[in-house]
DNA sequence: GTTTTTGATGCATAATAGGTATCATGAAAA
DNA sequence: TTTTCATGATACCTATTATGCATCAAAAAC
């Protein structure tokens, strides 16, 4: 025989009442069923849980050991019953967002507080990565929403943007354009660049680098970072200058200068994207979040 | 129908093999009664655990959260059943130590350092207490042991000596009689003490005033405090002297002048009582633990 | 001394779980 | 294509387990 939550629950329906006829009473069931179920609970733990006799019942020791334990057993049984209900009709659930520098510098933060006072059950777990990173987690279910840089056309994916960024060229104190009120790329064509490695920055670079050829140069980047943070530590020692977003140069702390491009018209787009065919509630919901929200 | 562990543990086992026939082997029950019982969860829970096809068998979100529950169910029945045996067999359990500042400042700590290196299992739940408290609180079934102030002859009471204390005056630096090396009881006649409040105090008392009064006087408490640290502070702000003995003197932080009372031979006993019908494990075992230890 | 109340037990019944045989469906093999 | 194989679901019967009723033995209440 097994001990099983029925043994539990009678057993803590006996140790409040501390009387078999009572407790089978409250428990709706005949007192000799009681009085066997306790039997076979004590036999199967080979324990004493109650001291009886026709005056008086009481706990053991190892009773109230049993007692403490069986109690957190039983809730948390009902507790896994109703978050499972909940997950299930999507009021409880686990969101996995995938984000790039300028998400989280932009739009993002904002989205996802509203989000969350939209549906606070679901539990956003935020991971940052580059875009061709989260495309690819996407694919492998590390990620329901991923929020990307750049357009992204592939079949089965889907996305909504969700902010557009006018790129600045942002160079050192002290730099020979710094006392510039704007540049304009062809102004930037003998200059060093700091940037992210190729393959992370890709969708980036696919962005810039026709600007710049439409300009007449190809950028030279002479130093890598891991993340515009290093990229923006880079260029206020002085390596070199980079072209990145207002809101990333919002992130900085100091030493560097913002000049805005004269002429750049095209916005660099940050988008939500997701698979077609990921059917989880979190991440429908999120979707439709999305769909209700006006991006400029 | 409920839904019990046997539930819990066919799905358990389901959701890691992904597949009924397999995981009905690893049950050791046949595929249908599998079929059937995670039927009969899903009916129960209302809600869809697994996605099943011919092809493939896959856990929804909702039986992903299942799963995290029901793991820690079952792991917290295992644990639960585990200590109410340990606890049964007295290798788990709790033990109400009632003390006082002459118990904590001497034998004690020692006493249940080799009590817990004895028995890891047992939690010690430390009380203070004065020994009028602590027997009162015996006999409530608040406390398993006490360590408590002179000799207990009270029916029911069962104790040992654990602790000789020589009993040794006090006195500011500054006092008259700082200078001296020793003193009788005669020459504190004419002081002013501080000390415990009467009621509490009551077995301190029974000890001393006895002898004060074969010296010939009764010692005039003109200031009270609720503990020996209170007292000693009061002693040090030059409030009067006391009598307290050495291990007490030894937790002061300084301005005291301890010295011999020479005509005293009568040490101070501090006992462990407990009471002869307290049938916990972990009293039995420390009792059978104080009696193997050599008390000087 | 009688009645009432307590927990325990014997026995029959009801509810639940399990096993065997079998089906329907889709994928892989021939 | 047809055949074979593996999958999960269903039908039907059996075994196990839980329950209720009637009753007992012992202690307390009256």
């Amino acid at each position: 025989m097994k001990i099983g939550l029925r043994h539990i629950r009678y057993f803590l329906v006996l140790a409040d009442d501390l009387n078999f006829r009572r407790a089978s009473e409250h428990l709706h069931i005949s007192q000799p069923a009681l009085t066997r179920t306790i039997q076979h609970l004590e036999a199967e733990l080979k324990v004493l849980l109650f001291e009886r006799s026709q005056n008086f019942v009481r706990l053991t020791d190892a009773g109230r050991a049993f007692q403490e334990g069986g109690r957190r057993v039983l809730n948390g049984m009902e507790a896994t019953i109703d978050l499972t209900r909940r997950v299930s009709i999507g009021e409880a659930g686990a969101l996995r967002v995938g984000y790039t520098d300028f998400a989280i510098a932009g739009a993002l933060p904002e989205l996802l507080k509203q989000f969350h006072q939209k549906h606070p059950g679901i539990t956003v777990r935020p991971h940052h990565g580059v875009t061709a990173t989260q495309l690819e987690e996407l694919q492998d279910d590390k990620l329901d929403i991923g929020f990307i840089t750049g357009p992204v056309r592939h079949p089965g994916f889907q996305s909504r943007v969700v902010q557009n960024d006018r790129p600045i060229c942002i160079v050192p104190e002290g730099h020979h354009l710094a006392m510039r009120r704007s540049v304009t790329l062809a102004d930037l064509a003998e200059e060093d660049f700091v940037h992210g490695p190729a393959e992370a920055w890709a969708h980036f670079y696919d962005y810039l680098f026709p600007l710049c050829r439409r300009a007449g140069f190809q950028p030279r980047i002479v130093q890598e970072a891991f993340n515009s943070v290093g990229i923006l530590g880079l260029v206020s020692c002085g390596m070199g200058i980079t072209i990145l977003t207002e809101s990333i140069y919002d992130f900085a702390t100091g030493g560097l200068v913002p000049l805005p491009i004269s002429d750049i018209s095209e916005v660099m787009v940050t988008e939500a994207v997701w698979l077609s065919d990921n059917l989880r509630l979190p991440t429908q919901q999120f979707v439709d979040f999305l769909a209700q929200q006006d991006i400029g």
